[in-house]
DNA sequence: TGAAACTTATGAAATAATTCACAAATTATA
DNA sequence: TATAATTTGTGAATTATTTCATAAGTTTCA
């Protein structure tokens, strides 16, 4: 399989929520120009977005539905069942341990840490264990490689101590800055840095 | 002023997110190979982003950090002021509603929607009136133009009245797929695709 | 003051991503 | 069955983004 580039992989989650609304609705069969509208994005794009994967379409007919959905689900991680962990059980901590819509992800939150461990496991909502920031290292899960941050400040210090025990990839939801120690990788997740970039693409639009 | 590419703006936020830090620590003087280093984005790459804003360093000296800041929380649209909306006060909403770190954004929340306002205006972390739903036309306040969208469900309906209503910008958390009327654009901010896309880099990694 | 050491800003080159254009295969229809 | 109408998949062309290379300006230090 050829290298898939960063800019296909940001849309192959957009094309997957798509074709599960398209499915739900009855749609067995699409043609890219026909998705292209859907999801705004170019049908010739579409079409060499799912040649990287392979041949996934037929000539003269299109895609089937449930068959792409079944693709990119799996290209996406559903077999993976990765092992997560969750740091800061804050509001957004715990709306991230209960959100809805956790089906069809590459793996499942195991446990979670806070520096009020006591308070937070006692919160309704909160469905996994919480423990204390400290017993980060005890209590860390077997072949956990994937570590949620959604801790107000110390992420610096955080970070490093998850790099010592084999994490490799942080989803970031901190605002501040702290630098990735060698042979990890990140995704920030800023709702400020991204409303910011709506206004200014709102304000640009006026021109 | 050229025009400035989305990628490009995607990084403003990042070095504004890593000079307030470096103020902080009472940096006064930052050269682009040092913020290189610390934001993980070529040298050559930050000069050029700088350069479409302006001339905004000195040869042989390099650039004044608060300088810097106050350029792009002035490009980021600090002065904007915008007001926005928030629809759907679930976990999610409410979390985004009590964000701690609300400041340094482009205008402010100044009130939100919900099929339970009874229930979620009694929420003790609630700081904005909470109308129902239903009352979208005549709570909307003057000269909105950005709303952030928290509902579980029927986005779709939602954002074809907030396009009557003259909304030009959605953040959307919402994981359904809906269609952008025209003249609109939006945010997706979508954790799951976040994860998603991260395990399958992590997992890219091994081989 | 003058020379050496830096650092930015920016044309030009290189690389990456998107779009065009069309051959090859399939379906629909007469 | 044969023909017309589709639609994919992919080399080639185009467009966008990043990186190189260096002129021009600034600082540092003897």
């Amino acid at each position: 399989m050829a290298e898939i580039s960063k800019s296909t992989l940001k849309r192959y989650p957009v094309y997957l929520k798509a074709l599960r609304k398209l499915s739900e609705d009855g749609v067995k069969r699409i043609m890219s120009s026909e998705l292209s509208e859907y999801v705004d994005i170019k049908s010739t794009t579409i079409r060499r977005d799912f040649s990287l994967i392979g041949q996934l379409g037929k000539q003269g007919y299109g895609y089937d539905v449930d068959e792409l959905i079944k693709i990119f689900s799996r290209e996406l991680g559903e077999e993976y069942d990765e092992k997560m962990i969750l740091i800061g059980v804050g509001r957004l901590g715990t709306a991230i341990l209960n959100y809805n819509n956790w089906n069809h992800v590459a793996g499942e939150i195991v446990c979670a840490f806070d520096i009020q461990a006591e308070k937070r496991s006692k919160e309704p909502k909160v469905n996994v264990p919480v423990y204390h920031i400290d017993q980060l290292r005890e209590k860390m899960p077997e072949g956990c490689e994937i570590a949620i941050l959604c801790i107000p400040s110390g992420a610096q210090e955080i970070v490093n101590e998850l790099h010592d025990l084999g994490v490799k990839g942080i989803v970031n939801f901190t605002r501040e800055h702290f630098v990735l120690p060698e042979g990890m990788i990140k995704q920030d997740v800023d709702v400020v840095s991204t409303i910011q970039e709506l206004v200014f693409e709102v304000n640009s639009m006026k021109k």
